[in-house]
DNA sequence: GTAGCATGCAACCGATCAGTTGCACGACGA
DNA sequence: TCGTCGTGCAACTGATCGGTTGCATGCTAC
């Protein structure tokens, strides 16, 4: 195991699942915000979901907050920046378009 | 399994692992090309090194060139690109950041 | 208060993965 | 030509992961 220190790590493990991504998606579109809920429109279990969505967390990638019996959930963007940032760092060397992009990131 | 039909999968695969993204930070900043260069700056073996390499070609985020009796490897950008237009689609969502980095891959 | 629904916890299975060791093949140089 | 160095292939181990089922807990509504 080779550590850089980074919440990038935890980002890119998260994305790198399909179903990861989808519940992902969902969360930040905003089409669902529950285990349960995400669960019906995925084609697996309710747990395999939950599973997903405390990853998800642990990386800061999502929010928890319970509401009553639910815990509702919403997308956090911070640490997609990081991960983006390391991809600048490695990409600048070759590409520039990746450079254009640190730009856009660093003066908002 | 749930497949949302990108490269991005493959990239966000690739990246998940330390070991992996300082191979390709490695190639990418010229530092070691071959996998026995690198394996001498890392704590694995050379077959480590060389899984890695062909995980990360399959992801084509490196190219290999035969040269003799050894491999050479270079980083090839493009694939970022695709990850990072990913991120930016779910990003949108919530983080208008991410909206003015979608402006900035758009018209480059 | 009681039935129902959302969540949490735990055990388990199959597959994949990171890493190793050992050996065979091919190119280069003395 | 022969030793050496870089690579490729194969088998194996240990760990992690995605997913499941089963059961317990707790809030809510009637």
């Amino acid at each position: 195991m080779i550590s850089d220190g980074t919440q990038a790590q935890a980002v890119f493990a998260a994305l790198a699942d399909p179903t990861r991504r989808a519940v992902l998606r969902s969360v930040a579109s905003g089409e669902a915000s529950t285990a349960t809920e995400l669960a019906a429109h995925l084609p697996v279990s309710r747990q395999a979901v939950a599973k997903h969505l405390a990853l998800l967390e642990r990386a800061r990638l999502v929010d928890a907050q319970r509401a009553g019996r639910e815990v509702r959930f919403q997308a956090t963007p911070g640490p997609l920046g990081e991960a983006i940032e390391w991809m600048e760092s490695v990409g600048t060397q070759w590409d520039e378009r990746l450079a254009a992009l640190a730009r856009a990131i660093d003066k908002p």
